[in-house]
This record gives structure tokens, sequence and C-alpha cells, in this order.
DNA sequence: CTCCCAAATGGAAGTTACTATCAGTATTCT
DNA sequence: AGAATACTGATAGTAACTTCCATTTGGGAG
């Protein structure tokens, strides 16, 4: 019977003001002292909550970093694309559409986290790896837009390219501070569909 | 005085011999009850050292498993190849020298090794990283044939591109036992160099 | 409103990867 | 042969996780 209805009951408020609240001090944290001088146990503590429940919440320190939740995001908007779209068009597009909507404050954010995941090798390697499994998820949809079969080998070349292309754009936007990530990685994917001429 | 020289002292003939038996009954071990199960007191024991030693010859246990001595031997064979060959041309060409070099034998031992760092999340994880650092390094030979700076957009999307398809390729022979790793790579390689017609 | 169940929490105890230190032993050099 | 040096093993410690159990808290039924 509240004027301004919260969507599920308190439980599931508390729930998802703990996980923030974890996460926002261990970034805060990781910001502070650097990531290996940070303890579990002392994010634990600035967030007021138990060892053991960090950990129910994040499965390892790592994910405290490394969730998001664009991936979705991503694969909704590719979906959504014109048929007539080419498969690097229609990416290109997504990526408009997604992280140019996002606001200012939130891409701020993602740079420094990015800058932070790119620093620290265990969260690079493992960054890697959710990329390359994001990409995978991505094959099928891509094979479907080409009408191709999802093993066929330009299919999974032409995913690995793109892993690779968005890869350089990242560490090209990283390099350089003043960039755009979304802007670089534009022009690094129409860099492809020419085929990339040297 | 000896008939046949060792190349080295006592001393390093006995430190090889020490990291290789390390290495092998890791593998073995990790074959035999696989990669989380095996702990590194149980390896050290195999191969007769302390806990401490292993360390010594190993950084991490993930190192057991990821170092090889490829990285080298493929950047100086890129180095080597003729300057009027394009990039992809110079990559395929150091890929059929080195990998196709290779005995029957060390291929098969790779293969497995390829089967287990896939397998497991965190060898996975390292490996990726382990492969942008590599392709980071064949950078600045990329830009030199090209005849541009190390930093230019074009070579860094192009670097990139290589690594994802080869990635790619790896992916793919991985799914293939019977297939070979080194047509798939030359033949993505190839495509790649076609623009990626789909 | 109360009772009851399910879910969330905190705490304790254990495992494993890894680090630091240091004394003892083996190798190399002179 | 003796001194300098490198390698090893043992010990103790840290930190990331896991497992388990007792306690509390929120939600729903009567």
């Amino acid at each position: 019977m509240q004027s301004q209805a919260e969507p599920y009951g308190l439980r599931e408020r508390k729930k998802a003001r703990t996980r923030e609240a974890i996460q926002e001090h261990a970034l805060a944290l990781f910001a502070e002292r650097g990531y290996d001088a940070t303890t579990v146990d002392a994010i634990a503590a600035a967030a007021e909550v138990s060892p053991s429940t960090f950990f129910r919440y994040f499965p390892t320190k790592e994910d405290v970093v490394l969730h998001d939740r664009y991936d979705p995001l991503l694969l909704g908007a590719f979906d959504a694309q014109p048929p007539e779209l080419g498969v690097i068009a229609a990416l290109r597009a997504t990526m408009q559409e997604v992280l140019g909507s996002l606001p200012a404050e939130e891409v701020e954010r993602e740079r420094q986290r990015a800058t932070l995941i790119l620093s620290v090798p265990e969260l690079r390697a493992r960054s890697l790896d959710q990329l390359a499994s994001t990409m995978a998820a991505f094959a099928s949809e891509i094979a479907q837009r080409a009408g191709r079969d999802a093993e066929d080998p330009a299919v999974r070349n032409m995913t690995g390219a793109l892993i690779g292309v968005s890869l350089a754009a990242l560490l090209g936007a990283a390099a350089d501070p003043a960039s755009s990530y979304l802007e670089l990685l534009d022009a690094s994917l129409a860099h492809l569909e020419a085929g990339l001429p040297l």
C-alpha cells in the first residue's frame, strides 16, 4: 500500500543493498590500498558483514570486480538489429545503442574498473576468459545472421576476429585516458569491415 | 675429460633434471586425478622434492602446465621471414616452419596440454593472458613489417585480429581431436587474409 | 497477532596455494 | 683443501576459499 512501490519484498531489497555495499566498499578499498593489499576480511569488515557472507554474495574476490550486467544487454540489442545488416554492421549498431546510452557517470566508473582489471594479472586473465565466453554466446547469433551453421569455420573466425579487434580497441582506450572506448571500438570495427587494410 | 661432453656443469644438469621431473610427475598426476584434486604437496612428493623446491622451480601451480618455449622460436622465425611478405603471409610461413617441424610425439603432448588448459578455468584464463602478451610482443615486429608505427591503430587491430583468429583455430582444433591445429590455423589465416568473407 | 518454515547470517574449523626465513648440504672456484 | 656460493628442506605464517552448524530474520498461514 505504499505510494511508490519497490518491486520486491524486504528480503530482496536487503540482499540487493548488501551486495551493493560489499561491492562499493571493495572497490573503494582497492582504489585506496590496491587489490592485493586488500583482504576479503577487510572488505567484509568495511561492509559490516561476516567473511562468510562475502563469499555467499561473490564466489571469489575477483568476482567483486568482474561482475557486470552488460552481456544480456548486448546480446539482446544485437538480436534486435535489422536482419539486412551484416554481422559487423550489426555489432557496431549494437555498441552504439548500448554503450552510447550509458550515463557519463557510469562510463567513468567503467573506465576506472577497466584500469583496475588491466593492472591486476588475475583480473585481466579472468576477464579475457569472460570476453571469450561472451563472444561464444554471440557466435550462434552471428551464425544465424550470416545464414551459416554455428560450427562453420568462417563463423568461428569472424567471431574470433571480433574478439581480437574489440580487445585491441580496449587496450587502445586504456592507453589513452582522454579517448572514448566507444569511438575507438567503432573505428576498429569499421577497419575490420574494410578488410583490415594496412 | 669425458668423451661425450654435457654442455653444462653438474649443477645445471641436476636442475634441469629436477625441473623435468617435477613437470612430468605433475602432468601425470593431473591426467590421473585431475588438476584441482592434485595438490602441490602431492606433486612434490611424487617428484621427491620438498614443496619449497617446487615453488622455486615454478612460481605457481599453474606454471607447471603453462610454461613452454615456443614464444622465442615463433618470434625469431617471424623476424626471419622475407620482408616482401605481408604480415599475414609471414605469420603463416612462420607457423608452418615452427609447428611443422615439431616431432609427432611433441604434437601429441601439446594437444593433451591444450585439452587440459581449456578444461581448467584458471589455466584457460591465464593462457589467454599469455596469448595476449605474446601477440603484444609480435606487435612491434608487425608494425615494422607493415612500415607503420607500433602505436598505429591499424597495427593494433591487425594484431588483435590475429590473436582472435588464432584462438578460433585453437578452439576448433580442440573440438575435433582428429584435426590438425596447424592446418586449421593456416586455413583460418588465409581466410583472414582474404578479408573474412562470410 | 502468532506460530512456523525457509532463507540469510555469523562463527568456527579446516584445506590449499603461496611466502619468508634460516640452517644444513652440495657444488664450484681458487 | 678451504672459502665462497648455490641449492635444498623444514618451519612458521598469511590469505583465499569451503564446510558445517547454530542463530536470527522475514514471509506467509491460520
